[in-house]
DNA sequence: TGATGATATGTCATAAATGACATAGGATGG
DNA sequence: CCATCCTATGTCATTTATGACATATCATCA
């Protein structure tokens, strides 16, 4: 579950989030959404030094950019979930694997 | 898996997909991003209907319109990951009910 | 110390996604 | 037949995400 630290946090990084009221209610659509994103960020990150890349290698892989990967996996706000996952699938990981990280968010 | 034919129906919906010994090869990340996306795409039309909630309806509940909801169902592919996953979230999916669906792709 | 490699942060022009609107197509009842 | 309701398709101005670049921060090691 979600703190009002953790709100403060987000928004350090730039997210835009609700009231806390709402935020700090039992999870609205907005603050699922964002776990989920953050939950993949993690998990790329992971990954990726799991498999002893640098962030310029994995965005040529992917023709993207160093930053942009650094964005990716430093949780930050512009960056999409279709990147996350591409990034994700480019690493090599299955459906499973998705289906798997994102089951554990909550 | 994906043949041939697949290839041709996702290029008439607009998608714009490699060449075929690529795309026919052991599903790219290309394909199977757009099968995800596909999944979801299709996830989302049946559990709007199971709910019997008309698009306009969905739309006004996330800030939308109607006319991008049809594109969300129809997989049109200007339609972005985050937004099927809010649309799924807005109608009250859990995240495991996100991950089995995308597990299920393949 | 500083040099080297890796990651983070800021900014920006361009590209892509979005909501909105108009309108077409389709089904169902009257 | 034709209203009425719903969904699909096309288009477009605006918003948002993207790669690229510069530069900063950080860690490791000689």
């Amino acid at each position: 579950m979600m703190e009002k630290t953790k709100k403060n946090m987000l928004e350090k990084k730039g997210w835009k989030v609700g009231t806390t009221t709402e935020f700090l209610g039992l999870s609205s659509e907005e603050a699922r959404y964002i776990e989920l994103k953050l939950a993949l960020s993690e998990h790329l990150k992971k990954q990726r030094m799991k498999q002893k890349i640098t962030q310029e290698q994995l965005a040529k892989m992917m023709s993207s950019s160093q930053s942009r990967v650094a964005k990716m996996e430093t949780g930050d706000p512009t960056v999409s979930l279709d990147l996350l996952v591409r990034s994700l699938l480019t690493l090599g990981a299955s459906e499973k694997d998705l289906a798997k990280v994102i089951a554990a968010v909550n």
